[in-house]
DNA sequence: CTAGGGTTAG
């Protein structure tokens, strides 16, 4: 109370129609009481970090800089709006931080920062001789538990006990869920059983450990035993049915929900988009009442992940329609779309569309999909300037750009590139591999394709893939080598895919070797009936020497199996899409 | 002589 007591007695304590903006409107009309506000209650009003610096201003003006009530609250504001910094360098200020202010504090760290500088401030605080509380430990305990530190999870059990406040209920439910969440579910089990009285968090804390353990029977008899069941706790429970492909009960339950809310909604579209029945997905989705960024996200990446990055484009121009601004998720969800689709005029719109949303293009992610998205639609030279700034480049970005340079037909530079990463000590993977060797047959580097392919199983003992035999198949087959690379497609250690075979059909065609090509075709009909585009390459050959008759009669027999070519997706002109798409990418 | 904490979805 000091502070506004103390205050209220004096007219500087109170906001005579302050210069702080955001309150005079309010205040504008009552001519016949002039506002007098308290700083607390400036606090209640609070909206934006705008407000919060105003407030801020405010505070140092009448120097209560060390009043650990008021920066408590300031703190918790700053946690709020997720500005940690600016919270740490007004806490720093404070000479004197009491245990209020301390567990502020650390929770706001807790939250964005990492684990070890939220601990080293902990640290600091027991220094300070203060004694932790039982509003100190958990959100220390929540954030190991959001980076399964069990080693570090266990070190404050430890100091739970040292000081006496396991027994306390927001503590120990989120011991409960920290033991959980890394899968040691029998402490969890026990610290539930000993607890002296339960809420509806301790016992969602309990079902989610069971879920996440795989456990879906203990969960479902706990969740039946509920004597306080919250939505939280249904939603747990059907997000465990989901996570282990029950979908069944998952929707059994959903159904029963008294309020169905947008977290099991988003549980179920989630669920669904990866085990790739979008339909299903869709049909929650729109029968949804409202619906939050998460789970237009979720269905966004879902579309994404199935290859429909046409529907994924579609529905994040509708989110736009619906007023929505779209975060770092949905910007990511979009830029792989992007990729998939390669319209360069889209990805230079999304480019600058990020800036404007003030997205930060830094963060790993965000880059990631960034370089990705730009040397998939051809403009190298921005991916590349945005490869170049990268800090540490990874074996992502390198890849990225690596198979940008490839399809754009650049595969001398591809290969520098590939090079350049090795000697940069990033060890290539599988995909690393892929990539360089598509990017190999692409410019028909066979020599260099040869010493990938062997330094890949000599060097890192990797077992080639179908992919990569495929890709070799490809290389050999393009230039020329059709005998190398029916030798090699019979060494293959698995049954060879459609993607091989169908390499060496496209050699077959290339080079207009109708024997081996009509072998070739008959495998591709057998194992992959349904693909016309095999039909097509064997009537392509046929037609190549003027054998009308067999073209004819590849057609009669792909009419027969009532297959088509596909025709090509028109969803440009469906009015969800404000560009033109560009065919041809020539930023090289 | 105030205030600060734990469970659910991308």
């Amino acid at each position: 109370m000091s502070i506004i007591r103390r205050s209220s007695s004096s007219s500087s304590s109170y906001l005579p129609s302050s210069p702080i903006k955001f309150l005079n409107h309010r205040h504008h009309h009552q001519t016949s009481s002039p506002s007098f506000l308290s700083i607390e209650t400036l606090f209640k009003k609070c909206k934006t970090l705008r407000n919060l610096q105003q407030i801020h201003a405010r505070i140092i003006q009448k120097g209560l800089e060390q009043d650990n009530f008021l920066i408590s609250q300031f703190v918790c504001l700053c946690n709020s709006f997720s500005n940690i910094t600016y919270a740490f360098s007004v806490f720093n200020r404070v000479s004197q931080p009491n245990l209020c202010l301390w567990n502020s504090i650390i929770k706001g760290h807790c939250e964005k920062s990492s684990l070890s500088n939220t601990i080293s401030i902990f640290n600091r605080m027991k220094q300070s001789d203060m004694v932790p509380d039982t509003y100190t430990f958990p959100p220390l305990i929540k954030s190991c538990s959001k980076g399964l530190a069990l080693r570090e999870g266990k070190i404050l059990h430890g100091l739970v006990v040292r000081y006496g406040v396991e027994a306390d209920i927001f503590v120990r439910t989120s011991l409960i869920d920290l033991y959980g969440k890394c899968g040691e579910i029998k402490f969890a089990r026990m610290l539930f059983e000993e607890m002296s009285e339960r809420n509806e968090y301790s016992w969602t804390a309990m079902i989610v450990g069971y879920a996440n353990f795989g456990d879906l029977g203990s969960a479902r008899k706990l969740f039946d035993e509920i004597p306080c069941r919250n939505i939280a706790s249904w939603n747990a429970m059907i997000d465990g049915y989901v996570k282990f492909r029950d979908f069944r009960s998952a929707r059994e339950l959903f159904e029963q929900m008294p309020k169905k809310n947008v977290v099991a909604y988003t549980s179920l579209i989630v669920g669904y988009a990866e085990v790739g029945d979008m339909a299903t997905a869709r049909f929650l989705f729109d029968q949804m009442p409202d619906r939050d960024i998460v789970v237009w996200s979720a269905l966004i990446s879902g579309y994404v992940q199935n290859g429909r990055p046409h529907e994924a484009v579609k529905i994040f121009f509708m989110m736009l329609g619906e007023n929505i601004k779209p975060d770092e998720f949905i910007m990511v969800g979009l830029m792989s779309a992007c990729s998939q689709v390669r319209n360069l005029e889209l990805a230079k719109w999304i480019d600058s569309y990020l800036t404007r949303i003030s997205i930060d293009i830094r963060r790993v992610h965000v880059a990631a999909a960034l370089i990705h998205m730009n040397a998939e639609c051809g403009n190298m030279e921005r991916a590349t300037s945005l490869f170049e700034g990268m800090p540490k480049k990874d074996l992502i970005s390198y890849c990225s750009m690596i198979h940008g340079l490839s399809i754009h037909g650049a595969g001398a530079q591809a290969v520098c590139l590939f090079d350049r990463m090795v000697a940069e000590g990033v060890t290539p993977d599988d995909v690393a591999f892929t990539v360089i060797l598509a990017a190999c047959s692409h410019s028909g580097l066979v020599e260099e394709g040869h010493r990938y392919f062997n330094s890949m199983k000599n060097d890192y003992s990797i077992v080639p893939s179908p992919d990569h035999f495929a890709c070799m198949i490809h290389l050999l087959g393009r230039a020329g080598k059709l005998q190398e690379a029916c030798e090699l497609i019979k060494s293959m250690p698995e049954e060879p895919h459609a993607g091989a075979w169908g390499a060496l059909l496209g050699a077959c065609k290339l080079h207009s070797n109708v024997k081996l090509g009509e072998i070739v075709a008959l495998k591709l009909f057998e194992i992959e009936p349904q693909n016309p585009g095999n039909y097509v390459s064997l009537s392509n050959i046929y037609a190549a020497i003027d054998r009308w008759y067999d073209v004819s009669e590849v057609r009669r027999r792909m009419k027969e199996k009532q297959l088509r070519k596909l025709p090509g997706c028109s969803w440009i002109d469906d009015g969800f899409f404000p560009f033109e798409q560009n065919q041809e990418h020539t930023n090289l």
